[in-house]
Formats: structure tokens, sequence, C-alpha cells
RNA sequence: GGCGACCUGGCGAAGUGGGAACGCAUCGGUCUGCAAAACCGACAUGAGUGGGUUCGACUCCCACGGUCGCCUCCA
């Protein structure tokens, strides 16, 4: 059985195959940097990192690359309300982006590059494509000929037909045609060389000219979020392939957006929660598990109820992790066959819900089906160790192709500062000397605290409130 | 106006032409000095509405209603 995933540009789903190298080329549309990104930003950065996460576990090998766009109008309108050079405004930019994803612990992609890196790759497309006629120089601008692309509406289903027929104004030969390089203006204060007369790229050349110097053309997958499909991935498919004639990416696979009860976040629009924020509220794996409980091809509500959701569910699993380190001191050594069989059937159903179009939702419902047979095997009974670390070790496995093995990890929250033990320990005597008034005023300051007492069987533990 | 998506229990959310996952919440139980937490169990005779195809549809087709996205910057 091999991964299908959904492409765009047939609507169906489609084979992953790796490349001739035997490397599965994924590339993302990454953030404009003129500002920190938002949480519905966070949302392609943790499909694409986990998609090849999984890939990887799966024994393949990935390639992923995510690009910085760090030229654009937008920095530089925001440079210039902040006075401040835009090179330095998309250099802070670029570092707050790599600080904040890096928030999410999911590694960094194989390789990001920027678009003033790659200036010499994008001159050289567009010099292709001019010497092709499939694009004119007029006045220190550049464009593309669209209608001499005649698959152009292939990924978004458009009709040539069907655009509408604005005024073209003075300089391109007709209302579709875009910009591959435009000519410097008053009030830009960073711009580059061409052949053209000094300027910039245009918005989506610089995907064109990165995907191909990072991956070559025809690789496995092209992403990002479904609101780039049409212009921008559709030019994307029009620059690489009108230069090469050959595939540019074979499946296009696009997230969904989060929705807030106004509508998408969008920065447009001003209702945005940063990363940062959300991350530092909620912690990596919550914000993680909240986006792998819906699938990518999903528009997913944004809100402090979703998010206490996902907080909840992540704590079950905590808890079953928890379980398990517990019976390793307590084993007993009579196997549960139910718990190995809830092993076996979790992680086949978790593959083929990964397999089936990243079907994280399903995967997920596979490990919360394991982790109440883990519960329901502990409250049995004690197995022997071996198969308590084997069910942790595979339950882990799964977690962490979905990059949430950290709800296994004893958090910095989990170590209980002396004083609080100590008071603890104070209300074990006070309860043993049956004065509950004096254990009950313990007990709230350990709360006041920010810890949460558990009085279980074996004794009181002691967790970070979450 | 053009293109497209979606409408599943209180909420969120999957899969599937023939038993409607999973999470949250709720309720019942176990545990506890009492709680809390934790765990266990229960929880949609039905999938926007109306037709059609089929032995049989939530799942396919059509219509209607509703929600939303793209068509300009957007993940």
């Amino acid at each position: 059985m091999s991964l299908r995933l959904h492409s765009t540009l047939t609507g169906h789903d489609e084979p992953l195959v790796a490349g001739d190298d035997g490397v599965v080329g994924i590339y993302a549309c990454g953030p404009t940097v003129y500002s920190r990104i938002h949480i519905g930003n966070a949302r392609p950065f943790v499909v694409f990192s986990v998609l090849k996460r999984y890939l990887e576990r799966r024994g393949m090998r990935a390639r992923l690359v995510i690009n910085v766009t760090d030229v654009n109008d937008k920095i530089y309108d925001a440079a210039r309300a902040e006075g401040i050079p835009s090179t330095r405004l998309a250099e802070r930019c670029t570092r707050q982006y790599i600080d904040d994803t890096n928030l999410l612990g999911l590694g960094r992609p194989d390789a990001e590059p920027l678009v003033t890196g790659c200036m010499d790759d994008i001159v050289a497309l567009i010099g292709n494509l001019v010497d092709r006629d499939l694009a004119y120089a007029v006045g220190g601008d550049v464009y593309f000929r669209v209608r001499a692309f005649p698959a152009y509406g292939c990924l978004s289903g458009r009709h040539l037909d069907d655009m509408p027929d604005d005024d073209p104004g003075e300089r391109k030969e007709d209302s579709l045609d875009f910009a591959l390089w435009k000519g410097l203006k008053d009030g830009e204060d960073a711009w580059w060389d061409s052949p053209w007369g000094p300027g910039r790229p245009g918005w989506h050349i610089e995907c064109s000219a990165m995907a191909e110097r990072e991956l070559g053309m025809g690789f496995a997958v092209h992403g990002g979020g479904i609101d780039l499909a049409f212009p921008h991935h559709e030019n994307e498919i029009a620059q690489s392939e009108g230069a090469h004639g050959a595939p540019f990416a074979r499946i296009w696979m696009h997230n969904e957006m989060l929705e807030l009860a106004e509508g998408k976040m969008s920065k447009s629009i001003g209702n945005i929660a940063l990363l940062v924020d959300v991350v530092g509220r909620w912690g990596p794996d919550t914000v993680i598990a909240y986006f792998m409980q819906s699938h990518y091809r999903s528009r997913l509500p944004f809100s402090d109820d979703r998010l206490g959701e996902a907080e909840a569910a992540c704590r079950r699993i905590r808890n079953a992790v928890r379980g398990l380190d517990r019976a390793v001191g307590s084993a007993g050594d009579e196997a549960d066959p139910a718990l190995t069989a809830a092993m076996i059937d979790a992680r086949t159903r978790f593959v083929d819900c990964m397999d089936d179009d990243f079907g994280t939702p399903g995967a997920m419902a596979a490990v919360f089906d394991l982790v109440r047979a883990i519960n329901q095997a502990l409250e049995r009974g004690s197995p022997p160790r071996g198969q308590v670390l084997e069910v942790r070790l595979g339950l882990v496995g799964l977690l962490d192709m979905l990059g949430l093995a950290g709800l296994a990890v004893p958090g910095a929250g989990d170590e209980v500062p002396e004083d609080i033990r100590d008071l603890v320990r104070r209300r074990e005597e006070a309860r043993g000397a049956r004065d509950f008034a004096g254990a009950d005023a313990l007990r709230a300051e350990i709360t006041a605290r920010g810890f949460e007492l558990r009085d279980g069987a074996d004794g009181p533990e002691v967790v970070a409130a979450t």
C-alpha cells in the first residue's frame, strides 16, 4: 500500500512517487516576512513538516523546501511605516519566523531559500521566458503573456474566456498578463539589476525559480494554502512549464484555511492570532494536536474552545503514558493478549488512514483507541514489564509520526519543586492524623501554586496544572 | 456575475453503497475522609430539505435551502 494524496490539479487522489533519485521532493510556499506569522500561517508549516516526518518514518527519503518571501510590496510598506530599511525589516521578520516555528519542535525544512538569495535563478528564468516569447519587457517591467500558454487555468479550473477582460492599462498587452519583473519605483529602497533595468521579481516567479533550483522539475508535491491555488500556483505552472515544456510538480496539495467567527483568519482582515502567542499559551503539543485532529483539506475553526479540547485530548494521551510508566514498576508476569492485539490494530489503522490522503484525524482516532485499550489493560491487571515497554514504544512511535512524541516526555512542568513536595508531605501527615481541615488547607495552597494534586491508590501524585 | 467547496449527535470531527470512528462536553459508576484528578461505561433507529438510481444510500445523481472560499494581497 502506498501513500496517496489528493491533487488539486486532477481532483483525485494520486499515488505519491519519489523522483529518479529516490527522494520525494516537497515544496511548500512559505510566508512573506513583514510581520510575525499567525496561527493560520502555521498550518501549512505543520502539515508539510509532519508529512515529511511521516514519509521518513515509513522509510522514504524526503526533501522539504519552504521558501521565505523577503521581497514584496508589503515589506516595503511595513518598513516605511516603521521608518527602517526594508531589508532590515525582512531580516528581523525572517528571524522571528524561524524562532516562532521552532517553538513547534517539528524541526526545520531541508531548505529555506530566500528570494533575495535566488536573484540569479529568477533573472535567468525570466530571460528564458522572454526568449520563448512567453514574456515581454516594457518600460522596465516584464510581463508573462498568459494567452500564449494554452494550459493556463488547468489548476484552478478556470477558462481564459471566463476571466474578466479589464482595461490592461498602459503597459500590459492583456489584462490577464502578470508581472515577472517590476521596475524600480519611487519609495522602494531595495532593488536588483537585471537585463530589463533595476527592480525586483514579481510574486510568482520566485517560487518557480526556487522550487526548480532546490528540487528540479517534476518533483513530487507542491503545496500551500488553498488560497494560493489561484493565481499564485496557476502562474507558477505557467512560468515553469512554459519555460521548460515539462511538468513542474506532480501533485498539488493544498491545505484549507483556519476560520474564525468573522470568517477566515487573514492579515488583511486583521483578525489574527500570532503563532508565538498561541504556542506560548497552549504549548506545542496542543497546537499540533489541534491541527492533526482535523483533516488538512477541511476548514478548521480557531477558538479557545477548540484549543481547550485539543489540550484535554493531549492530557488523555499523557495520562495513558504515565499509566504505562507506573506499570513498569509493578509489572506482573501474565501478558495481556487484548493489549497486544489493540497495539497491532492501532498501528494498522494508523498507517491506513495516513496513507489515504494524509488522514491525520483517523490516525489520531487510532491512537485514542490504543489509549483506551492501555487504560483498560492497566485496570484489569499488571502486564509484564516487557509488554508494557513494548506498548509504550509502539504508542510513542505513532505519536512521533504525528510530531506529538512530546506527549510521552515528562515536561519541565512535571518536575515538582521541593517546597511543593514538602506541602504534599505535610498534607499526608495531616490526613494521617485525620486533620482534614488542615489537609484541605494545604491542598488549596498547592493548587494556588499551580500544581494539581491527584490522590491515587499508590499515594498522592503532583503534576503541574495545565 | 464566473469558478469551487461544504452542510453528520450539545460542540468539534472522520470514514463508508449494507454495523455512523475519534475527541470535548454531559450523565452513571469506580476510587477518595470529602473533593479533584484519573479510569470505566452510557450517549445520533439517524446524517440541511425534497426527489431519483439501487435489493439496499449518510455514502451515487438531480433540484431547492443554507454556510463559506476564490476571482485583488492572503497559508
